[in-house]
DNA sequence: ATATCATGTAAGTTAGCACTTACATTCTAC
DNA sequence: GTAGAATGTAAGTGCTAACTTACATGATAT
């Protein structure tokens, strides 16, 4: 009965599939015979792999927390003005947390369930980005390139206008009579913060 | 056994009560029997008032949606500089949606639950506020006071950071080590956007 | 070829939850 | 001071969901 993918294991398909149906009815909302039958086996499987729907559900978010994707990309930002650093940046930004989509929709469903687990997470991503940025604000800063500024004030700002962006069309679904893209969106940030904070 | 409260309906109560839990255990973990327990009353009491949980929740968000706040605040603002303007509104904006907390809580966990309903609202809040921050926007380009930028893209990303700082400390409660008060970041946010955006 | 292991089928147990029934009690208006 | 409305108590119904039991089947390794 194996499925279209190939040498996925079954622990792995569960895993997948929970990551999906958490993200859409919420943990509550998904029942453990349903994430089986999509998952294309039997409820009992779901029980061998894992001694509880809790265990399942800490295995998910484990398993699919992020891996801040964004420090390998400092380094060839280096030789980059700053416009085009920070649309590099945003534009890692938003295909970084647009791909842990469903993480985000359970980590924003699930927080008062379950605070400790998901505070840890959310933190480690958010310090490690927060720092990363700030950090190349104060090398900009240093070599005078940058107005005097709150460093990690200034990521805040820089990275929150994204996040809200994403969680506006991406998780409330939002649609604008006047549809405009990403990319001059990023563009018309990114050209506000570089006018608020650049020499 | 009237609690502290002096006059208040039993349906307001039982209002009150199901709008706390709902925010803090979505729509599914909070159990009629808990809500009409924590609001003082018999469970059969709730269900004289309202024919079912469905239609208590959506009595809950129909009750508590936000009334758009920031109307009243632009005659006010008319007079002031541009920078005291955007801390006003700034504020403002923070006090409304933390006042109105619960409902946010409530919209970011059971928003694909209930979509239709949930963005409907959502959309009227946001619309007004971008079409009312926007149209100030394009009065101060008039003036000659503001460089040209798009209007709305400038209150998306003006509210979006203020929204991002609202989710991050008081829906995912971030305490970072370095506490950076309220105030000082609306004065940072706000002199990076005036920098990027006043001619 | 056979033991082992992962998986399947089918049925069942248990507990919690939305919602109801029947009747008693309290409050309020007139 | 009594009728009628609002609320309470207590028990119960029916359903669904997590998790179990018991047994059968198919693949793999030796």
């Amino acid at each position: 009965m194996g499925r279209s993918n190939g040498t996925q294991s079954t622990r792995d398909k569960i895993l997948e599939t929970a990551l999906k149906l958490f993200s859409q009815k919420g943990y509550l909302g998904a029942a453990t015979k349903e994430i089986a039958k999509e998952a294309g086996i039997a409820e009992i499987t779901l029980f061998r792999h894992f001694p509880s729907k809790e265990k399942l559900f800490e295995e998910v978010i484990n398993t699919y927390s992020f891996l801040p994707a964004l420090k390998e990309l400092m380094p060839e930002i280096a030789g980059m003005s700053y416009e085009k650093a920070l649309t590099e940046i945003a534009k890692r930004f938003l295909e970084t947390i647009s791909s842990r989509k469903d993480m985000i929709q359970i980590m924003h469903s699930e927080i008062q369930r379950y605070p400790e687990k998901i505070h840890k997470i959310y933190h480690a991503f958010i310090d490690e980005i927060f720092k990363i940025l700030a950090s190349y604000f104060k090398e900009m800063q240093k070599r005078k390139i940058l107005k005097s500024f709150d460093a990690e004030l200034g990521a805040k700002a820089f990275l929150g206008m994204f996040f809200s962006y994403f969680n506006l069309h991406e998780i409330m679904m939002y649609k604008k009579y006047r549809h405009v893209d990403k990319d001059a969106t990023i563009k018309e940030f990114v050209k506000i913060f570089v006018g608020g904070t650049k020499k």
